[in-house]
DNA sequence: ACCGTCAAGTGGCAGG
DNA sequence: CCTGCCACTTGACGGT
C-alpha cells in the first residue's frame, strides 16, 4: 500500500483502515511537481545563462563557494533551485531507493551535474520530508482514533449510569392474575434462587425502567463479546 | 511583512 | 578514526 502525494511524496502507513491517499496537505509550490501550477523558475538556473561554456558544478560549486565567500562575506551561495528535470531524475531514482550507495551518488551527480554532495543532500531531505508526512498521518490517524473512543467511552458511560439506576430502583412485580404492580408488602424472597416473586404465584420481574431489551438485574446474561 | 518550502550547514551517534 | 545518516537549524526565495 503506498500512494503519491500531489507534492510527490511516496507515503505508506502501517495504520489500519487508513486510506493514505488523502494526504493531500502539500502546500505551496513544489517543484516536484509535475506541470502543477508553478511556473516559477522555469527556466534551468543551473545551466549556464547565455550559451556559455557549461560548468560542470553549477550552483554552489567548489570554486563558485571559494568566489562567494571571498567578496559577500559571510554569505551563503545563492539557493540553488533544482530544474524540473533534475527533480525529475532524483525524484525517480528515490522511488527505486531511498538510499544511494557511493557509486550510484557518483553516477547520478555526474548525470545530472551536482555534486555528489548535493545528491546526498537531496535524498535526506527527501527522507525527511517523507518521514514527517508520514507522522502527521499517523497523527491524524490517532486524533480519529481519539476522537471516536471518546464517543464510545461516553456511550458506555452511559450505559454504566443506566444499569446502576436499574440496580437501586426496587423491582416492579406484576400480579400474576391482575397483571398490576404488587405492593412490597406482598412480596417475598425465593430462597432458592432469590428472586423476589410475588407471594403466590410464578414470579414475574420487570425492571423499572422500560429497557425492556435490557438484562435483568437479577440473573444477569454474561457478558457478552461486544463488551 | 509574513509564511511555507527547500537546499544546505552543523553536531551527534552508530556501525565498521 | 572514518563514514554515513539523522535531527535540528539556517538562510534564500517565492507566493500571498
Amino acid at each position: 500500500m503506498g500512494a503519491t502525494s500531489p507534492s510527490g511524496l511516496e507515503l505508506t502507513m502501517a495504520v489500519p483502515g487508513l486510506s493514505s491517499s488523502s494526504g493531500s496537505e502539500g502546500a505551496g509550490c513544489n517543484n516536484n511537481n509535475r506541470g502543477g501550477g508553478c511556473n516559477m523558475r522555469d527556466l534551468d538556473i543551473n545551466q549556464p545563462a547565455s550559451g556559455g561554456e557549461e560548468e560542470e558544478f553549477p550552483m554552489g560549486s567548489v570554486e563558485e563557494d571559494e568566489e562567494e565567500r571571498g567578496v559577500g562575506g559571510p554569505h551563503r551561495p545563492k539557493k540553488l533551485r533544482l530544474s524540473k528535470e533534475q527533480s525529475r531524475l532524483l525524484e525517480e531514482s528515490f522511488r527505486l531507493n531511498h538510499t544511494l550507495t557511493p557509486k550510484q551518488k557518483e553516477a547520478l551527480a555526474i548525470k545530472l551535474k551536482l555534486r555528489p554532495r548535493q545528491v546526498e543532500v537531496w535524498f535526506q531531505n527527501r527522507r525527511a520530508r517523507t518521514k514527517l508526512k508520514q507522522t502527521e498521518m499517523e497523527c491524524e490517524y490517532l486524533k480519529r482514533c481519539f476522537g471516536s473512543l471518546t464517543e464510545e467511552n461516553r456511550r458506555l458511560q452511559r450505559e454504566v449510569e443506566e444499569l446502576r439506576a436499574m440496580r437501586v430502583a426496587p423491582p416492579t412485580v406484576l400480579s400474576p392474575h391482575t397483571r398490576q404492580p404488587l405492593p412490597a408488602s406482598a412480596l417475598t424472597m425465593c430462597p432458592r434462587c432469590e428472586r423476589i416473586t410475588a407471594a403466590t404465584g410464578p414470579p414475574t420481574v420487570r425492571p423499572p425502567s422500560s429497557a425492556a431489551a435490557a438484562p435483568s438485574p437479577f440473573h444477569p446474561r454474561r457478558p457478552s463479546a461486544a463488551f
